[in-house]
DNA sequence: ACCGGGACACAAATCGATTTGTAGGCAAGG
DNA sequence: CCTTGCCTACAAATCGATTTGTGTCCCGGT
């Protein structure tokens, strides 16, 4: 026999009062007697009565739950990210719906458009494939937004990024006090030249990070030094290769993610070259496995943890402090661990 | 001005109809008249109309959502899984509300509370603490339940688990082809006496695993070789350095998951000795890191992203087929992938 | 001319909670 | 003795959609 849940109302009867006095007993909005709200208590646990929380939200107009969007949760970056902002949020009250868009601008349109439709309170978003204002128009003005973007322009939602060039600073730094300083660079995919709407890649950022940095010691940072490749360890595998063979050797290879320096690992490897005696490599991020491969790598750290914690407690101010508070705009910074690689 | 999101009586109101033309123009349940539905259309897409999903809940009854419960989706384990189970559900129109435990009983209890209140439609979950009969009396005998487990007794909920054993088997012939036959096992945390509730962990059923496949092999297990370790690398590499300091130190370690055994590595390592030539390591899950390590490490192929599409799919099926189809049990088989670890 | 049956649209009930208006009972104060 | 006000509890409206019952109009068949 299908027993269905039971309701407010189920209480109410059973306890001899009305729905109205239910209520109030487990809100407090107003008074109830003792005896009364005793004798209620007592109905619900003996019901086994939990509140339906799909009709308060219809009511109260709030759901106490976010969407978090993300290009893929098995990569090894977002996990973190997600976790901490789960956590960030968890303690008040909300859940967490996740959503995997693979960088695709239709996934994260239908995404954003059914995530609106079930009226979440607020959304954090990696927009991977849609401009900001793309966004702002299919979630609306007033809808809480925290970006995981390091867009430069106006704002249009609070956005939470990372300080690579800080980082990448730091690392340049330091290769050139070990005098590397012709340094390699494998960048991210090309990417057709970059329309306003669009948001920078982390490949072209820090690609730009690197050349200041050079620049602003002294060094002379130099264009063919520079390959792209997809963000995986093939990918990395066969720039490094290519930075390899080319007549005038690559000495120091940076890297816009670990995953290609360990690609870049394997070239050397490959090309029969030590490291870091031969060949210095730097990677980006720190995932756990950059501790764990052979050398160790030095790299630069990206906090995931940090920037998920940040977003939900931007979301949650957002949330409190309502749609007309300017927006934030936060950089998480990012620094240079020293390990066997370079 | 803070103009609230359009509703279906505004639509109806702005095309001259009633809500429940609106409603049947969308749904198709009933006729309504071409050029009715035309001006429907119309004004729908002029206000930007997107209908609330929650009202929509409550009246269906059916909120096309379902929570995963893991233990610590930042773990190298669960986002494949969760990957997965994401994918395989919202190509059916469900979202996944994520929920990490860190294999606390409470967290698991409140959680599965909440999630029951929010009246989402099934619940895939790892229990780490709970008996599988406590979580029924929390979800209901009637809620689609599946769980990401190896209980042997009797079913209350579908069960998807991996063939632990298989893998084992084949590694171990594997190393006895090698005449390693002499075979160590780095499990996990010592664990009180089984109460008949509580689920066998990996580390036990691992171990069953190994002792069954030597004595199949014509070995002997000698139980001195067995060492207790935290799943992680710290854990791994205390286990592995006790098991190298015996007066017979080991040739051959297996261990419960890989992060130990990268632990183990490290051991050998720091004992000076080389891997594989005077010490084999195997290890369990193949995570992406496994095919990173120097030396690339052997170990069981644990297909997260199987066990969580036949999670997803189980699931489909029981929303489906209702409560009081029988319940199914699937094992996912594992196998060995020779690298050069051992 | 009458009846049967589509085709089409609307009103009202429903899902389960919250919130507001109101009313009865009782005590204190003028 | 009557007013004022507090305490307590209930009835009804509300959130936004779906679903069922009902009614009208119009056409074709006899």
């Amino acid at each position: 026999m299908m027993t269905r849940a039971h309701s407010i109302a189920d209480v109410a009867q059973a306890a001899g009062v009305s729905a109205t006095t239910v209520s109030h007993a487990l809100s407090g909005k107003r008074a109830v007697s003792a005896a009364t709200r005793q004798r209620i208590y007592e109905v619900i646990d003996r019901l086994d009565y939990r509140p339906n929380l799909v009709a308060k939200s219809l009511r109260s107009q709030k759901t106490n739950s976010v969407a978090l969007l993300v290009a893929d949760i098995a990569n090894p970056y977002y996990p973190a990210v997600a976790r901490a902002v789960h956590d960030g949020l968890n303690s008040e009250g909300y859940v967490s719906i996740i959503g995997n868009t693979d960088g695709e601008a239709h996934a994260e349109r239908r995404f954003l458009q059914e995530m609106v439709s079930r009226g979440v309170d607020g959304i954090i978003m990696q927009p991977a494939a849609m401009s900001v204002s793309e966004v702002r128009s299919i979630v609306g003005r007033v809808m809480p937004l925290v970006l995981i973007a390091h867009e430069r322009g106006s704002l249009l939602a609070d956005q939470i990024g990372t300080d690579d060039a800080r980082g990448i600073a730091d690392a340049v730094r330091y290769l050139f006090d070990k005098d590397l300083t012709d340094i390699a660079f494998v960048s991210g995919p090309e990417v057709e030249p970059l329309t306003t709407a669009r948001l920078a890649t982390p490949g072209i950022i820090r690609l730009a990070a690197v050349r200041k940095a050079v620049k602003s010691c002294g060094g002379k940072f130099r264009d063919n030094r520079v390959e792209h490749a997809t963000y995986t360890r093939d990918g990395g595998f066969e720039a490094g290769s290519r930075l390899l063979t080319a007549f005038d050797r690559a000495r120091v290879i940076m890297c816009a993610n670990d995953l290609m320096a360990f690609g870049v690992m394997d070239a050397v490897r490959a090309a029969g070259l030590a490291i870091p005696g031969d060949v210095a490599v730097v990677g980006f991020d720190d995932v756990d496995t950059a501790n764990l491969v052979t050398p160790r790598l030095t790299t630069i750290v990206n906090p995931a943890a940090q920037v998920g914690a940040a977003s939900a407690a931007t979301l949650l101010r957002r949330i409190a402090a309502g749609p007309d508070a300017p927006y934030e705009r936060q950089l998480i910074p990012t620094h240079l661990v020293v390990r066997e690689s370079a």
